[in-house]
Parts: C-alpha cells; structure tokens; sequence
DNA sequence: TAGTATGATGTAAGCGCTTTCATTTATAGC
DNA sequence: GCTATAAATGAAAGCGCTTACATCATACTA
C-alpha cells in the first residue's frame, strides 16, 4: 500500500502539499496539483482513513442505534441514513438496542467507544435525562421519533397527534360514529399523541367518545388480536375501529374474520405506520403514512449540517403523517 | 479525555504496561495490573479506537454490503451480523449496492477505503471475476447467498435445490399432480437451483411436468400477478402453484383472489423464505424458511474466526430449508 | 529600487497507541 | 553465594496523516 510519503516523493513535492491536493482544502497550483495527482495514479495511492481520522479528531463515521435491525420500520428509516451519509463520504455504523435500557446504553456506549462523530439513536427505554445528558458531553446527538422538550432543535419526529386525527377523520367522514380505538402503550408519546388526535376528529365530528371502545395494545400484531377480542366480546355496537399501528390493525383483522365480520362492509379498519404489510393482508389496509426513510434522510442531513458543516442543507424537525386510502375502510 | 501517557503517570509505569493490561495480551504482574486499573478508573480512561486501529494496523471493523437496507429479509441478515460482531468487540459499517454493478463495486470500493478488516458481501450484479479478484487482494471477503466454486469456503448458502424439492414435495404428498410453477428470474442461481429442486420433485413422484405451466417472474410482487394471470390465462387445469419466492406467491394469490378461486380449497399456493408478510396475507401462507438470521450469524463468525483467531467457532456453509406449514396449502 | 501583500510550498511536531528489543527484577537450582 | 532462566517492565520507534507556522517566490505600488 503506497503511502503519502511515496507520492510526495515521485512527485516531488512536500507531504503537506500532497494532503492539501488530497484534500482540496487551500491552494495549490494547477501544475503542482497535476503532478500530485498523477503521482497517486502511478502509485495507485489510497488513502488510510484511519490515519486521516487520527489527524484530524475526525472519524467521518455516524452511529446509529435502532431498537432491532430487522423489521420494515427500521430498514426504511437505516437506508434513509446510510444513503444520505454514503453520499457526504461518511460511513455508518450500526447498533441494535432491543428496547431495553441496559442494552440500549450498551448501543450507545459501543458506539461512543469506536469515536463515531454523531449518535442518530431511535431509542424507547432510556430515560430523558440521560439523554439530556449525553447531548450535553462531547458527542452531538439527534433522536428519531422521540421528543424531549429541552432537546427540540436535536428531534426528529412525525406529527402524531395530527395522524390519529387524520386517521379518525377519514371514517367520520365516511359517515361512521360509532368509533373502537386500538391503542398503543400509553406510557409511550407516540401512542399518546395518536390517541389525543383520535379524540380531537371525534369531538370535531360531535361523535361521542364511548371508552368501553377503547382498548390498549402493546403495538404487537398479537396485542391487536386480543384488545379485537375483548371489544368484540363487551357487545357494543361499532361500524369502525382506529388501530394505532399496522401490525394491531393486522391483528384485529383476523379476529375480526374469524368472528365472520366483513372487512369493510361491516366493519371498517384504519392502521398508522403504512408498513409493507399493509399491502399484503387482506383487504389491503388504510392507513397513515409515516415518512421514516425521509425523516432518516433528515436527521443524517442534521448531522452533515451540524459536525460536518455542509451549511446548504435546510433542516426539518416535524414531518407530517399522511392518509393512505386502501381497501379496509368503506363509507357507513 | 484521558490518555495513556496520563494514565501511565498516575499508575506509575511505562506506556507498554498500560497498554500490556488494557489489551491483555503478555504478562503483567497482579500489583502491577491492579494499579493501572485504579488509574484508568481514576482517570475514566477510554481508549482511543482509531489510535489503537492506527497502531495496531487493524480498524475492528467488518463491512456489509447488502442489495438493500430496508425489507425483511436484509434486516434479519444485518441483525445476525450486527448481534455476533458486537459480541466480539467488533463494529459493522453498512453500505446498500441496490443490486447494481456499478453501485455494487461503489459500495465495496467505499467499504475498503475505511479499512474494514473483513467484507461479508450479499450481491447479485457484479461478476464472480471481480469477486475472485477482490477475495484475492488484501482484504477477506464472505459472500452470503453466493456461490462460487473458486471460493468455496468464503461463500454461505442456502441448499436452494432442496427447497424447491421441498416446497413441491409437500404439494406432491398432498395429492397435487398438476403443478404450475411461477420461478425467479433465471440468470439467478438461486433461481435456477430452486427451479431444479421443483423438476426432481416432480420426476420423484411421477407428475408428468408441463413446460406451459412455467412462468419466470423477478421475485418482485407484482411479477408473480403477471405470471399468475398468464397462467390462468393459458385455461390450463392446475390445482397448485410453487412460487420462487413469499412476494410472488403474495401477488398470484391477488390475482387468484380476484378471479374468484379459494385458496387453498382450489388452488394451493407455496412460497419461499419464510418473510415475516407470509404471516399476514390470508390465508396465511406455507413456505420454505430461509435460516437468513443464522446465516448473517454464521458469515460473522467465518470473519471472527478468519481474521480474528477464534479458534473455537465452528463454521458451515451450507445450510438447511426447512418447510413451514400454515393455511395455504391443503389436499387435493 | 525597496517595501508590502499575496500566493504557494516546506518543515516540524504531533494525533494516541502498539510492539519490538533492551533492561531490570525475581526465582530456582547447584 | 553464584549462575542461569524466567518474569516483568521500560525505552524508543513508528503507524499514516494533518496542520500551524515558517519560508520562499512573485506581483504591485510608492
């Protein structure tokens, strides 16, 4: 592997004039320049990142922390980053964080151990005041779809409450009012937030909000089939149901089959996520669009912005929720 | 942030002992050890990887490249990868090829320049040349879901053969003679070998096979409707289908749907690779499970073992397809 | 012509750590 | 007590590159 003392000497210029064509970042003349460039030709000269990292305090390296690596949600939102980071020349290293507090700052502590400039955590267990913390020390943070107040300018998130309503909206608007919710854990925002949109459509409607029509799930598809159940077994009269997520919606929709309602002629579904399985079960659902792979893109362009001062990129911190109108839901 | 020579101060020893128990790697006498370690806790020393990289010439880092970031099947991969590596100490940088030459060869190429000590490499478009050349160079390669007879002992796969055999058996046990098969598309190997598997199930038991009963698709969704409605259209008698792939199976059972056959009272549909949508169409859909996630796993340990002296992990390279019944599938 | 400013390049130190070889210390055997 | 060997530690060089300050060359102005 040749070295940049090798290409200052075949060129015949100092190892400071080799690292300024290299790197582009004073003058140079256009003939010295040339012979520069055509020395790293000869010697087919790659630099070491490494040592590059060294020099400068910089590893040109992103870490990011999601809860599981596998799964349509993350997929979409890595693939925003990677693609955004790739084009910067900054590479991306992954941690998964499972939910759990230990392991999440395990994550997050792994990837402050290999020097990484800037965390892009998606993280649920962790509290806010260690990651308040964390952005106060030495490593610039940005959060994905997690909101602390006092780290506004670092988050990145959707719109959920304007979701829940947008969601709801939709089947009052096909004349439904009599309304089921499928909730997320209310311990978390986001479920929160798309419940409190939930109540906001129904009070604009002058729907009445029934809570033996509520149930909370845990966001598993599992979950959605049991919060169905219980709905179905209190006897109440419903032409709708709003599911916080895809996966519950998929889960109420088989109980519901296996109950011998028609989805949506008897009974009109709305999930939130508009994951790919949405397309795949049957009736294809209605549901709510969540950016994840643009909101990727963003919070990578927070960080080219912010550590590495590309000062051309606009940033963005609330992404809006959109309907996607499929099959589940039909007019009362 | 401390250093070792501060550390080396405070403990009162040279850098070499410092750096002899922070690695482990030669003799240090217990007093000795044990006043360095008071002196890092004193110091909350953390070493610097990118000078341990540097100096050691070894960055701990293993690159993937994968067709893309999102969908379930590369995130099932990543997270094998990611949970093994991590394990070992050591960090996975990611880059997507999206299946494409020239983007293939950008991805490995910005892979090598960060000096990844090993490539675990799933790719479709660049040629087994190229792959030849590169396991040649200087940095060791794995290829997943690629064989090349060359490099036998680099590539992990799947017996495709078998579960095409599989996934017809299983129809053939139920009683189906007649057979349509909607295939991958057949430069891939793959493809191919999954196509292979179906013919010597087909001779195995008798059925006689019929040539207009073939279709190729792309293992895109869309491309098993196409095929499924060429097939229907040929007004040929076929009572099951054997699909390359889950997403194609998903699509033809659309288009079943739509022409008003029950599935599988009429027509029995299966899959292959066992992806987390074969759980949400309906009916739920029989399919042959691709152990992806032990395969991510395993391609890991191949690197740790290779290139970091783990002598006590055992490798496979190939590996097993195992059938998974559910709904979409039943006798004839 | 001399002085000043600008453009261009070179020199030297250092980033934080590893590792080889040299040196010192401790132990065992005669 | 002396010698040889093993254990333990230290000194020094270097990994490949960046960058601040020094130096040189050239152009312009008074």
């Amino acid at each position: 592997m040749a070295t940049i003392y090798q290409v200052s000497e075949l060129a015949g210029v100092s190892l400071a004039t080799v690292s300024r064509v290299m790197n582009n970042n004073a003058r140079v003349s256009e003939a010295t320049r040339n012979k520069v460039l055509a020395a790293m030709d000869q010697l087919g000269y790659r630099p070491n990142s490494i040592a590059q990292s060294l020099a400068s305090n910089r590893s040109n390296s992103v870490g990011i922390l999601v809860s599981e690596l596998h799964g349509p949600f993350y997929g979409e939102m890595l693939s925003g980053i990677e693609n955004e980071c790739r084009a910067a020349g900054k590479h991306v290293i992954i941690a998964a964080g499972h939910s759990e507090e230990a392991s999440e700052i395990d994550g997050i502590e792994f990837l402050i151990s290999r020097s990484c400039d800037a965390l892009i955590l998606h993280v649920e267990a962790v509290s806010d005041d260690y990651l308040i913390k964390l952005a106060a020390g030495n490593i610039p943070v940005v959060l994905i779809n997690r909101y602390i107040p006092q780290l506004a300018d670092n988050c990145i998130c959707l719109n959920n409450e304007l979701g829940g309503y947008l969601a709801t909206k939709q089947l009052l608007q096909q004349g439904h009012r009599q309304l089921a919710y499928i909730a997320g854990p209310m311990w978390k925002s986001d479920a929160k937030d798309r419940y409190a949109g939930h109540l906001r459509a129904m009070a604009e409607y002058g729907a009445t909000f029934n809570p033996a029509l509520f149930a909370e799930g845990d966001f598993q598809d599992s979950s959605g089939s049991a919060c169905m159940q219980q709905l179905l077994d209190k006897k109440l009269p419903f032409t709708a149901l709003v599911c916080a997520n895809d996966e519950m919606a998929a889960g109420a929709m088989e109980v519901a089959r296996q109950q011998g309602l028609q989805v949506p002629e008897q009974l009109s579904i709305v999930g939130f996520d508009n994951l790919i399985l949405a397309r795949y079960i049957h009736p294809k659902l209605t549901t709510i669009d969540y950016p994840i792979g643009e909101m990727g893109r963003m919070a990578a362009r927070w960080v080219l912005k912010h550590i590495y001062q590309q000062q051309t990129l606009t940033l963005k911190n609330v992404f809006e929720p959109a309907l996607v109108c499929r099959e589940s839901a039909c007019a009362r």
